[in-house]
DNA sequence: TAAATACATAATAATATTCGCATGTGATTA
DNA sequence: TAATCACATGCGAATATTATTATGTATTTA
């Protein structure tokens, strides 16, 4: 079992809207640091900044190729939540009709809003 | 069509421990803001202002029972998320045999790492 | 109507995130 | 071997997040 905090912290270091368009790049296939540089418009600092926290945080990986290096994706829950991300819903989830047990178990079972 | 960006604030706000918590609990049932207090064990202003939070995201929305807010899920996307966190995965996404043309498509084919 | 209940808000302090700039390192090339 | 290329790291400033404390508001009860 892995542990749900463990994913929740993975989670936290994919909401970032780079993070996510490094991923998606990652996606299509292996892609050189250079390579993000210009399809992400942001400093050479910045993308390695990015793709190290990916990297320590056992999301992508790389190998070296002479004075590049490849970055991978390597975590196999990041296919799926880009996926979902991406879903389209219809509707919201539909309002409960009316009081359920809480706390005080004592609703007069009658919505007011 | 869903504008990715707002996913990816979504997704930012959910990437708590506590608020993952509050809404796998919402997942059961509709819960009244005392009811999170016995169950997550953080203050009352504390939970009040996770769910201002996901509430004003469009995350969550409530209902007015007397002097009790009853919470309950809105966002379609959350069931979905919360199900592949718990997913498990056997292995890493296979590493790419090798070398695929990058910036330079000057990769000698060989893998060093 | 005064007190209690259920919840929200404001303000603050501590901590974390993010990006910029400057610099450093290792590999390749001239 | 000096210069260049590809990338990483250190540092600092701006901003964002988080939780705490104190206080406020609306509803219900005594």
């Amino acid at each position: 079992m892995i542990p749900l905090e463990k994913r929740i912290d993975l989670l936290k270091v994919i909401a970032h809207p780079i993070r996510i368009k490094i991923l998606e790049e990652l996606t299509q296939g292996v892609k050189c640091v250079s390579d993000f540089e210009d399809s992400l418009d942001i400093s050479q600092p910045n993308v390695s900044q990015h793709l190290t926290l990916l990297r320590t945080n056992g999301i992508v990986d790389f190998f070296v190729d002479g004075r590049l290096k490849c970055y991978f994706l390597k975590e196999p829950f990041i296919p799926d939540l880009l996926e979902i991300l991406k879903k389209e819903y219809e509707e919201d989830i539909p309002a409960p009709a009316c009081c359920p047990v809480t706390k005080k178990g004592t609703y007069p079972g009658e919505r007011r809003r």
